[in-house]
DNA sequence: TATAAATGCAACTTTTCGGTTTCGCAAAAT
DNA sequence: ATTTTGCGAAACCGAAAAGTTGCATTTATA
């Protein structure tokens, strides 16, 4: 039951209901109807978002409404960080010294 | 069979592994002393990262060099930007906006 | 009040995943 | 030439995940 948000999106179908409710927030229903699958299938990918915190639900009469907790994709952002330092240098200096020592060796 | 690279990194050992070959190639045997799991095991991981090109193997003797296909990462930023459109968006108008619809309704 | 709609939850099944063990092969070392 | 080292592949196992089915609950509606 270790829910992390690298976890959440390995899912393709989770990802098309992220990007789905990402422009307004939505009831399972409404976006089982955009799938090919059944409503449950759905309640349970958005219980997996809803349990490490992607998604929030707010209840409206005998509605819930599922709103895409925007702030926490940031997330993915931050562990990618890492690699935007590496793939922004090795393209500029890192390549053109490889570049330079590979014909040296010819 | 379905090798994507969001299910590469939905495992912790693995985007370990990445985080681990971004500064410098390595061979299975040298990633496995930097876990608690057997090569083999890693060599499991290796593979999943190779099928998705996420890693490239490169022969040395009998050593395999794996090396980190650090453009790959890209795809992963390329998905957020749609959602990092909307993240800086949100907390400048339409947030202010919605706000203000909500207490027209009142 | 009776019924329909919207949903969550629990049980069950099938599939996938991560790990270990065993094996075989090729390259290097002795 | 024999042994050691580095590696991948296959077989197997337990745990977790994904989907289906059925049921209970709450809220609208006729």
């Amino acid at each position: 039951m270790r829910r992390d948000i690298f976890q959440a999106i390995a899912d393709p179908t989770r990802r098309a209901i992220i990007a789905l409710i990402a422009v307004q927030a939505m009831t399972p229903n409404a976006i089982a109807a955009h799938f090919d699958t059944t409503r449950q299938a759905v309640s349970k990918h958005l219980k997996i978002l809803t349990e490490c915190e992607l998604v929030q639900p707010r209840q409206e009469g005998r509605e819930i409404y599922y709103q895409l907790e925007i702030a926490k994709m940031k997330e993915i952002d931050k562990w990618l960080e890492q690699f935007r330092k590496i793939w922004e240098d090795r393209f500029s200096q890192l390549d053109s010294l490889l570049l330079t020592l590979k014909q040296q060796n010819k």
